[in-house]
DNA sequence: TACATCCGATTGTCCGACAGACCAATTATC
DNA sequence: GATAATTGGTCTGTCGGACAATCGGATGTA
C-alpha cells in the first residue's frame, strides 16, 4: 500500500457557480442574448445561497459574459473591446512595461492593420476617419484633446481591418502606447504636425485600397514615433503608466 | 433658470469599492506584496457590508490584482499571463473569430517574438527549448500531447524575447491556434514531422543568435500551418473553439 | 529544544430582511 | 374610451448577524 494522491483542487462554491455557468455559455445551453435565471432560482438550482451566486456572477460579469441592462435580468452577452482592452493594459501597467515594449509590439501590429484595413475597410468606415482627421486639424493646440484622436485614428483602423483577434490584440497596446504623446508632444514642438501629416498619408493609402503602401507608412509613423521619443531625449526604458482616461474607470 | 444636467454615473456600493482598491494599487498606495485589510476592516473603513466588500474584491481577484495564498489574507499582486490569457482567448471565442484571423495575427506576432528571441534570449532558458524539443520527438504519435508541446514552444519562444507586452498579446493567439493543430494533424500525416522540423530550425537560429533567421523561419512556420490547414481542405473562415485546457479552468 | 494542544482570527457560506427600481396590471380621471 | 395615476409584485443591491472550517501563533509539556 503506497498510495500516490495528487494535490486536490479544492474550489470555493462561488467559483464553482462561475465555472458552471461559463460552462453553459461556451457548450451553448446559453446563448449570446439569453437571459439567466433570477439570482434566486439560481441559488435554488444550485443549491447555494443567494450571496454566494452573487461572487459567482460578478466575475462572469467582469469578464463581460453576462451583462445587465439597467437594473434588470443578467443577458449573456459577447465581450467587447471595452471589456477587455483596459483590464489587459492595467495589467501591463502593473507588470512596469516600458515605452520600448510598447512600441516594439506597436511596430508589428499596426502595420498589419493598416494593410488589412486598406484591404477590408468597407466604404462607409471612411467618414469615420474624415471625421477624426478632422478634428484633429482642430485640436492641433490641445495636446490632451489630440491624444485622444490620434488614439481613436489607430482604433479605427483595426476596426476597419476586419480582423477581431488584430483588433482585440492592439487595443490595450494603442491605450498605453498613443497616451505617452502626451508627454513627448510638449518636448517637441514639431511633433503635431508629422502625426498628422502622417495619419493623412496612412488614410489616403487605406482610401485608395493600396495595403502596401497603407502599411509602409504606418510603419514609418510608428517609428517616427520612436525617434520623435529619442530626439526629446526621453528614455526608451521608461516605465509607461496609466492614462487616466483608463485610471478612472 | 434652465439648468442642464448630466446623467449621473451611479455606481452600485461593490463597484466603487473595487474601484477604490484599484486606485489605490496604481496611485502606489498598495504595492505588490503589499496584504490588504481583513474583509471585516475594509468593510469597516469603507463603511459598506462585508458581503459588499467581497463582491468588490471578486472584480480585482479576476483580474489579478489580488490573489490570496491559501485561505490567508489577500495581497497585492501583479498579473501574469495565466490570469490574462484564458479570459482573452474565451473572450476571442465568444467573437466567433476565426482561423483566418488568428493565422494572420500569429503572422505578425510570432517571427517578431523570434527575431527578439535571437537577440534578448538568455543562455540559461536554452534548455527549456532543448527539453521541449525533444519531448515533441517523443510525442509524435500523440496528437494530443504534440499539441500543448507545440503550444509550449512559442510561448517560450515569447518569454525569451523579454518583451512582456509581446508576450502578453500572443498567449491568447497562441492558445486558441495552436490547439487547432489537432484538428489538422489527423487529416495531414506529414504535419507533425514538418513542425518538428520547423522548430528545429527556430530554435538553432535562436541558439546562434542569428534574429533575421529566426524570423524567417517563423514565418514560415506560420505561413506553412496555413498551407498545410487549406492542404487537408479546412476552410480559413472555420470558428475556432475553446480547446479543453483552457474550457476546464 | 521539540512537540502537542489550544485559542483567536479570518474566510467561506448561509439566513433573513428591506429599500428602491422596474414592470405590468389595475384603477381613476377627463 | 383614452389617458393618467395608483397599486402590487418582482428583482437587485445592501445590510446585519451567524456559524463551521481552517490557519497561525501562543501556550503548555516532555
Amino acid at each position: 500500500m503506497n498510495l500516490q494522491f495528487e494535490k486536490l483542487n479544492i474550489l470555493s462554491a462561488y467559483q464553482v457557480v462561475s465555472r458552471e455557468l461559463r460552462r453553459m455559455i461556451f457548450s451553448g445551453e446559453l446563448k449570446a442574448g439569453d437571459q439567466l435565471p433570477t439570482e434566486s432560482e439560481l441559488a435554488g438550482q444550485f443549491g447555494v445561497n443567494r450571496s454566494t451566486v452573487r461572487e459567482g456572477i460578478r466575475q462572469l460579469e467582469n469578464d463581460g459574459l453576462v451583462r445587465r441592462e439597467g437594473r434588470k435580468r443578467l443577458c449573456v452577452s459577447v465581450p467587447d473591446s471595452g471589456d477587455l482592452a483596459p483590464r489587459t493594459s492595467r495589467a501591463l501597467v502593473m507588470n512596469q512595461v516600458t515605452f520600448r515594449e510598447l512600441w516594439e509590439t506597436a511596430l508589428v501590429l499596426e502595420p498589419a492593420c493598416a494593410s488589412l484595413s486598406a484591404k477590408n475597410r468597407r466604404d462607409d468606415q471612411l467618414a469615420a476617419f474624415e471625421s477624426n482627421l478632422e478634428r484633429t486639424r482642430y485640436a492641433l493646440e490641445d495636446v490632451h484633446r489630440c491624444t485622444e484622436i490620434d488614439t481613436e485614428f489607430h482604433t479605427l483602423i483595426a476596426e476597419s481591418a476586419h480582423n477581431t483577434v488584430l483588433s482585440l490584440s492592439r487595443e490595450p497596446v494603442g491605450l498605453l502606447l498613443y497616451p505617452a504623446f502626451e508627454i513627448l508632444s510638449p518636448l517637441l514642438p514639431q511633433a503635431v504636425g508629422r502625426m498628422l501629416a502622417a495619419h493623412e498619408r496612412i488614410f489616403g493609402a487605406i482610401s485608395l485600397r493600396n495595403s502596401a503602401e497603407a502599411e509602409i507608412w504606418m510603419r514609418k509613423h510608428i517609428v517616427d514615433f520612436r525617434r520623435g521619443w529619442e530626439m526629446a531625449r526621453l528614455s526608451l526604458e521608461l516605465r509607461v503608466d496609466l492614462p487616466r482616461t483608463i485610471a478612472d474607470t
